[in-house]
DNA sequence: TCTTGACCTCAAGTTGACTTGAAGTGGCAC
DNA sequence: GTGCCACTTCAAGTCAACTTGAGGTCAAGA
């Protein structure tokens, strides 16, 4: 497959396929003049990174899943731990949900009046105590992520 | 209140209150010298930006929640959708949690080989085409955000 | 043979939310 | 009065994961 096939069949950029093999999450199986040439098990690897960046793995976590011989290596327990993990992120966000779901119907005049709102207020005060004393920075979910990008024209 | 006080009662480093104040999300009530006063309300303040961020808002989608006197002006549609928004990214890890707690305990003697393991691919595969083919990037959340920054020493 | 245009490389740009360092100011304890 | 040190400003750095543009190569169709 060239690089256009496996941009159509996984829809992944072409940018970012010569990313991730420059990165070596991705190798080529050749070259046609200066074309890349791509088996099809790149679509199944291109698969497995997906998966890894959903589930919170960074572009180097997700290298380490692969032996050097190319096949998946996954340890267990890694596995487990990023479970967990996601568990604590969808505990949060699910509270955090719940407080927003009961602000935006609350008939309090304003937010600040609303016993709820004020409690989720509370939860983030206590959240940035305990946080900033002396655990430093912990793995925090982000929304939002920075969109385009590049230079500008 | 001085910017340590303020910093020792929120966990906001001084250099993230300089840096709010300048974006316009907190201001100081004045001077002593050089030296910023605060006044004890820039503590709700940076609770209401904490939950915000925590609900995946910018800080510039938070700056809009203030209204220009200094008073919260939350659109309550707006809290809804954000909550809807949290409700989907919460469904998604959850199905991701399930599908790696799965391979975690999978019996199989590599993850290729397990059927969950698979169809957590195929999932990851079909969202890949259908976000690639004409909506563009989507709003994402991201785990594991870049961690600490800074000028080198 | 010529043209086209898909592909290549490489350096540099982008995003958001901060942090860092250097260099300067000035309040206050002594 | 003087020294310390917390505070200030400002420009520039950091992080990850890409994207972009310029400039070049070359395979294949006309």
């Amino acid at each position: 497959m060239d690089i256009a096939e496996v941009v159509r069949r996984s829809g992944v950029p072409a940018s970012t396929l010569r990313y991730y093999e420059e990165k070596g999450l991705v190798s080529s199986i050749g070259r046609h003049g200066l074309r890349r040439l791509f088996a099809a098990s790149v679509l199944e690897r291109l698969a497995i990174i997906s998966v890894g960046r959903s589930a919170g793995l960074s572009l180097d976590e997700i290298a380490q899943m692969f032996a050097p011989d190319g096949k998946l290596q996954i340890d267990r327990k890694m596995l487990a731990l990023k479970a967990d993990e996601l568990d604590a992120t969808i505990r949060k966000l699910t509270s955090m949900r719940d407080g927003l779901r009961h602000a935006a119907a609350c008939p309090a005049p304003s937010h600040m009046e609303c016993p709820t709102f004020r409690r989720l207020l509370g939860l983030a005060t206590t959240e940035m105590n305990s946080k900033g004393k002396r655990e430093g920075r912990s793995k925090k979910h982000r929304v939002n992520p920075p969109q385009r990008t590049g230079r500008p024209r």
